[in-house]
DNA sequence: ATAATAGTGTCTTTCAGACAGTATAGT
DNA sequence: ACTATACTGTCTGAAAGACACTATTAT
């Protein structure tokens, strides 16, 4: 920290430390800040037939309120940030308090800044979006909380449309957001505007309805779905929601899953070949052929 | 907005308008939050052969900070948020007072948490970057507040360093940021250091001196600078900082600039032929073969 | 004429996409 | 033998990189 110095002097004629004494930091009202993180994970949908794999599914820690606002309504892992801590440590706090689950990966998203966010105050979030992988949890069930569950998460887009104006176009997709556990079924629709009119481009996300996520939540898991599919594409990020070994069809799962297309196995492989490192293990028991179990090569961006 | 129900009764037989009247919201300590705008633009180095293209230079607006903390010192442009504004109103106010510009290019970056940012409290700050072309600023020279001026930016990468760990390494890079007006040279040295570490990543910034820059500001600049040349890569960013119509050489030594390495015509043209329009016009009075002047053509990503 | 920029043609290499074809457990 | 997965070889075409070559102005 850089020392408090006493040798200027402002136009009130008050040295650095004079001013901080008197300065008040509350002749403003202030906003409350809170953190929200968003925990996805990888899990395997049950199977009835013994050869087939199981499919992979994206699954999202979601909290049921059990106070005002919303109340009973289902949000984000979250809680206001304490005056010592800095925003990762509470993002950080968050995710060890509903998962047990320390030192992984965790990325700043975005800042919802917007005034009626909650009916109780002005509360501006920081939304974290951590990735965890399934197995990691195993022990921590995750029913200690009883409230915190794993839901699948799903967004579909029910309509695409582009409008122009002089110098741009909107483009417009129509999104619903799904989030199934057992038989709770939590939907939300949001509407994704991109802007492009003079050169300026603009995202903007409009919730339409969102019956039991409460808060804007529906429209941050939406961002964090977008973000993380494009940072699939590009970065070696999905590799943080893979167990230690893996088999390389389980990593083309995990990325067509996220990506929402289908992948030839041929080229994935060629792709990803430098990210990984082949072990001595393989799958075995599995109706077919054996696979070569891998794991996460760190030093492959080289 | 969403109505306040009055069915459910919380733990304490509260109904959400009962909860609503009765909530403190003063309950905890507040931090502040504020908004940082870096403002960039391009301009042109003077050159002195009448024949040779004046370069492209990177430019950054700065505020003399007028009393403490960091008084005389250089800050991006910013200020506290206010109660009933929200952050990307915060961030358009904060260029519209300093440049006089309206609906430019204006992306959120980073939200800033450390608790000592700055010694008069707790200050949590999202950093906001724009993009404005130096044609439209004309008119407000910028000279309006006497203590705005746009520097040069520079960031210099001074070694970089590679150690191993368990399960990973360190990547260190030693930068310098150089920022000049006229006889005013700002430096800062900044350590980035990535941690790969068990799959997990994580980007880290620290400020090793910062003599005439304030707050942690070198280290947003940095920041800034990083994502953006990040996203002239894959976007269509840099037309931002492009007048109305240019040459592709212009926007040529705009991107090699940007990217910190020189281009090849050819294959630069090649690239960005689909996002250009060309117009009747061309230069003349150059002091050589004349050239055709493009607009942006903000249908190119279809 | 010359300097400096403007702009094009084409060869090579690299890589994504497509798809056929071979391999191998467990039942 | 059969099923479902595991894994490889190779053709094609698009795009990136390299570089030589032509064109055009003000001085």
């Amino acid at each position: 920290m850089r020392e408090i110095k006493d040798d200027i002097r402002n136009k009130n004629g008050l040295t650095e430390k004079e001013f901080l004494k008197q300065y008040n930091s509350n002749k403003y009202e202030k906003p409350s800040v809170s953190v929200d993180t968003l925990i996805f994970t990888v899990d395997e949908k049950t199977t009835n037939n013994y050869r087939k794999l199981p499919e992979k599914e994206l699954k999202i820690l979601m909290i049921k309120r059990g106070d005002h606002p919303y109340m009973g309504k289902w949000a984000i892992p979250g809680g206001f940030v304490r005056i010592n801590e800095n925003l990762e440590q509470a993002a950080n706090r968050e995710l060890y308090e509903e998962t047990g689950v320390d030192n992984v990966y965790l990325e700043q998203l975005y800042t919802w800044g917007d005034v009626d966010r909650d009916p109780r105050m002005r509360v501006i979030s920081t939304s974290y979006m951590a990735l965890v992988d399934k197995k990691s949890l195993k022990i921590k069930a995750g029913d200690d909380a009883e409230d915190a569950k794993w839901f699948s998460v799903e967004a579909k887009i029910l309509s695409e449309e582009k409008k122009n104006c002089e110098n741009g176009y909107f483009y417009t997709k129509h999104i619903q957001l799904i989030l199934r556990y057992e038989d709770i079924t939590l939907k939300a629709e949001i509407i994704e505007t991109k802007k492009y009119k003079n050169k300026k481009s603009e995202v903007n996300y409009e919730i339409i309805s969102s019956n039991d996520i409460a808060f804007d939540h529906a429209k941050i898991i939406v961002f964090a779905l977008t973000r993380l599919k494009n940072k699939v594409e590009y970065t070696d990020i999905a590799f943080n929601l893979m167990p230690e070994v893996f088999t390389l069809t389980e990593l083309q799962k995990v990325y067509s899953m996220l990506l929402g297309k289908e992948l030839l196995a041929a080229q994935f492989r060629r792709k990803i070949n430098h990210m990984v490192i082949e072990t001595e293990e393989s799958t075995k028991g599995g109706g077919q052929r054996p696979a070569k179990l891998f794991t996460f090569n760190p030093y492959w961006n080289e």
